[in-house]
DNA sequence: TTTGCGTTTAACAAAATTGTTAAACAAAAT
DNA sequence: ATTTTGTTTAACAATTTTGTTAAACGCAAA
């Protein structure tokens, strides 16, 4: 053993994070879990005890990994608009990951509030916490228009997940092939700088910054 | 019967919308929509044979709707930041009786591409073809910053559907009531506005006008 | 009244899904 | 070699969910 000790548990989860976060399979059954890992269905019983607590499991340490790297950025040293290049960079790139990701959350938590308040009150500052002093300097300073800091977040949320939520909508409609949408998702990074600033965004964070960031 | 003829069939399909699209609750079964309703679970398929049918039955009618109220809205005289108003209203306003419909679709067409495929397929014309021409106006007048018209609806769209789907997660987050996440979205449609635009949203659409167009 | 028709129900059957258990297996420790 | 420990499996049991059917009901027309 010891060198596949948590080999198999980390395969499941592995899988499952594919299956639900990936392909966006909001129901896929403990079965079609066991498929795609290659394993029997009652491994996964073995290793989390339910569906639910696998379900918890993941999602956790999905949600805690994206949080994590926000909450990195967030509070970083270095001015307002570079870290809000580095935001959309990162959470658009989380998203060619696991497009699914919010989608799951959304439906899985109007089902379970309860798991929903854990979540949340883990974290004691919500992201526009940690932007508002900033973003009323740039207000102060005439570089932004006026905007509280909960719709500037939820604007910024709003412009970088949405397009990965609706991934599958926006690809049959606009008829693009999985490179035609990554490609379109980079070209929106500009997009939504554009947007909330009004302005091009700038070349920083420079593609090894964000290597760093994101290890 | 006569009057009391599509009586039942329409009380089950408004209780179903409610329990999908008002509530979230993605994986109801028919069990629990025919407790809500107040019938038999037989009776569901007895007027729909099955609730896979069901589902597909309610999910056309409001996608239908909503498309509807787009369309109209879009392809009527008028200049372009008023429609792109009304725009905002009525796809917020729709948001306040269905927040998780757009959810619902992301889910549910993730399962069943083909599903998408025929929703798309009834309409030739994509709503960004339908603003390409007077977007461009815009932009070649100098009164808007250089953007092709699928990443302008898509701001359009994520910016006002993302707090609908994301309902639950915001209400959670920010700690509000019902009323305060009214009060929000209401907000919200100027917010919008100003972040497309970069300018105040004017007075029109008025209310009665609105009020026209939604019945 | 009773006949007919659409509606509604309860009871049953079938299928899908989850959860349990005991036994087989493999590798390391004794 | 055999015991131990953790892993994997197949077979079974329980539960949930969906779908079917035959009979009861109520109302309108004959």
């Amino acid at each position: 053993m010891g060198a596949e000790e948590a080999q198999t548990e980390k395969l499941i989860k592995e899988k499952a994070k594919n299956l639900f976060f990936k392909n966006g399979f909001l129901n896929a059954t403990t079965q079609e879990i066991a498929d795609e890992a290659g394993i029997n269905r009652a491994l996964i019983h073995y290793y989390f005890r339910s569906r639910e607590q696998m379900l918890d499991t993941i999602l956790d340490e999905t949600i805690l990994e994206k949080k994590e790297k926000i909450r990195s950025i967030l509070l970083s040293t270095g001015n307002f608009r570079d870290k809000m290049a580095m935001y959309i960079h990162t959470i658009v790139d989380h998203g060619l990951t696991y497009p699914y990701l919010e989608n799951f959350i959304i439906s899985e938590t109007a089902r379970h509030p309860e798991k929903l308040k854990l979540i949340c009150s883990r974290d004691k500052l919500k992201s526009s916490d940690l932007i508002r002093e900033q973003l009323q300097e740039e207000i102060a300073a005439g570089r932004l228009a006026p905007i509280t800091a909960e719709h500037f977040m939820i604007n910024l949320s709003a412009l970088c997940n949405y397009p990965l939520l609706a991934k599958g909508v926006l690809q049959t409609i606009h008829g693009m092939t999985d490179a035609a949408y990554r490609k379109f998702l980079v070209e929106r990074k500009r997009v939504i700088y554009r947007t909330v600033f009004n302005e091009e965004m700038p070349e920083f964070p420079a593609k090894e910054e964000l290597q760093k960031r994101r290890a």
